[in-house]
DNA sequence: CATGAATGAGGCTTCATTCAT
DNA sequence: TATGAATGAAGCCTCATTCAT
């Protein structure tokens, strides 16, 4: 299961059925994608990106204002679908334990084999506070959860999801640095669950168990 | 005590005695410390900091090769100066949560205090591996020793520390930004506590503990 | 027949019916065959250039890589252009001393006549070898040619190419300047001849011959 | 009989006796003559040469008004000192045939023997008229003398001295680029003569017979 | 005489953005 | 819609020269 999971034109795909303009939209997200995962959110160019989409550099400002703005509808298009994915996948469990477990390693999971996805994500996870936002809702719904079932001894509010989430984030980081193997996933579950009260023995065991077929789910 | 205690050539200050030449190289590391904080590290453009530090645009290279050298040197700087601070302080420090603790809020105190040097190593966190490797020295030592003598209940690896190394960076960041106020450094030395296994009552004690003298120390 | 024939243009003229792009990039060789006569090839700024070619600056790499690449393109630019109206001009010459009198005087003339071309050509010719060796390869034809005549008593080597090469740069460098006048091309053709072997009398002769109606040729 | 004769400071050695000015000005010549040989006129920075010279940014100017004054005084020193050398070894030559030929091979022979003289008299020969001027001279003098003697068929004027002049200098070059090996000065004193109207046969003698005993002489 | 820090103009190059086609 | 040439501000860096010590 290694990261290089060809895989291209992710939002275009899904755009055939739209007209020409939003399909050409799509290929400027994925081509920044590309060169934001390549380079980083500052170094990236607007001829660059439209270089990789094969557009002339002056298409891009027709469809958006700004290199800002594209940037930050890369991020929410990219955060906005490994959402849906794990809403999907997440959709019937019920112990907040194991979605916190669960949503950690899926997310680690998904955005590292995603070609683009892990580095974009963490290129852009500390610049733009729209993205840890949105992150955090769902994280934060999960937290809640388990402080009302329970099983996690400590009260939420914005610190504590943005630590925790920040977790996810630095494993991430470290997945895709090669500093961690895909064992990363189930040790930030791990950590996470043991900071937020869970018994360290309960903690290890379902951040380490199989994850059933939902590793192979989605994936595209 | 709010984040603006107005405190100008921190670097500088200690030159005095030196020579017109060093001077002005701490000028230039001072003025790079206000303009990194306010833009970030690739934002800051050389022209920017000679401004600030009333010189002309070429002496920034008698001092320094390259915009690069210069960001490491800043960064190591305000890393070091904080580690013998922090040093000082936990000398006489035996008990390993106590140390985790007190560093992380020592850590947080003194950067978030220090005009631009909070905004400073958030921003050249991420950036810099020499950073976060040179911080993660120290925390390492620490933990090592929490888990011979008993107290930490997880193995210490690379992994470990730079995910409990970012909770610091994580804390600070949300102080500098104003979403955290003044506590941020308990709850996050609460949260490593916790995450390292510390009894979750224990952890919260040691982590609000009142810091001691060493708060009004060195701070400046 | 003075040295300020005026002439601008001389690529651009050629590219009124190529794209926007190729007119735009004739227009920098035209300027910068204009700041190279002026200033040297070391001398000369891409600013000044472009102001030349009346562009913004940034125009300029849209079309050449590199300061350097326009250097090289101009250079050879001219000499293949001056190399194509010789050849032209040369085609049914047989005799080697003819070939080699009448290609000295007609590139003297060419390159003097042409404005800019002249002292472009001098300031480049000892900065770039491409330069000395692309003309370097027709003399040494018409020495070969010559000593299997039998008319050249020297054997051919590179360095005697070097040589008698030399000597048409050196003469169209005292023409460009004023110290020499129109009459250069025929003295430094009869002592290229004398130094080749050809009778004194014979390389007077033939180095002094009207031109015929070649000179009033293409020379624009 | 190698390129690498090491052999520096030329002309400070000179000067042991003069003041300590004089003396500094002495190195600094040195210094940029070794500057000039490595990087050409132009690319040679006034940093550069003082620290070659061990001294001080500023000192230059002390010495110098300006980096052309250096350059001008630094060709017209090393012109003057080959001048006395060859005025030494040349003053019992009287067959002009024999001066040209000698003072063309040894010229060439000091010069690319000497460290630093060779590339930096070529980097300078065609951007400073005040050397070939100055060169020029003393070939005049030889060349008036052979048509005295009646050996050369070719009158003698500006233009002539400047090609039979720039013959020493392309056959330096080339000697000095590693293209011509240590024959470069017979052969472009057998060119020469050629040129001049000597018997090619003769040429041929006098060009390569044995320099004698002046090659050994103030090499150092 | 000498030092070496400081200056600031100017060179090369990139890049977000506009605009005529 | 799309193109791609053009723009010009701004970034990094070098270097001849000046000046306080």
């Amino acid at each position: 299961m290694g990261l290089t999971v060809l895989q291209s034109a992710l939002f275009a795909d899904k755009t055939k059925h739209l007209g020409k303009s939003a399909r050409s939209r799509a290929r400027l997200i994925d081509a920044a994608l590309a060169v934001f995962a390549r380079e980083g959110l500052e170094a990236a160019s607007v001829s660059e990106i439209t270089r990789e989409a094969d557009m002339a550099n002056g298409t891009f400002y027709l469809h958006f204002k700004d290199k800002g703005e594209l940037t930050l509808v890369v991020a929410l298009s990219v955060a906005a679908e490994i959402a849906r994915e794990m809403d999907d996948a997440m959709a019937d469990i019920d112990d907040a334990i194991e979605r916190v477990s669960f949503g950690t390693r899926q997310f680690i999971h998904i955005a590292s084999e995603r070609l683009n996805w892990g580095w974009a994500f963490c290129r852009a996870f500390w610049v733009l506070p729209e993205l840890r936002m949105g992150a955090g809702q769902y994280l934060r719904r999960d937290l809640e959860r388990g402080v009302a079932q329970g099983v996690f001894s400590i009260p939420v509010d914005d610190f504590l999801v943005e630590m925790v989430g920040s977790l996810v984030n630095v494993a991430l980081f470290a997945r895709m640095n090669g500093t961690a193997g895909p064992e990363a996933g189930s040790k930030a579950a791990e950590m996470q669950l043991r900071l937020l009260g869970v018994d360290p023995e309960l903690a290890k065991r379902v951040a380490w168990q199989p994850l059933g077929g939902a590793l192979s789910g989605p994936t595209s």
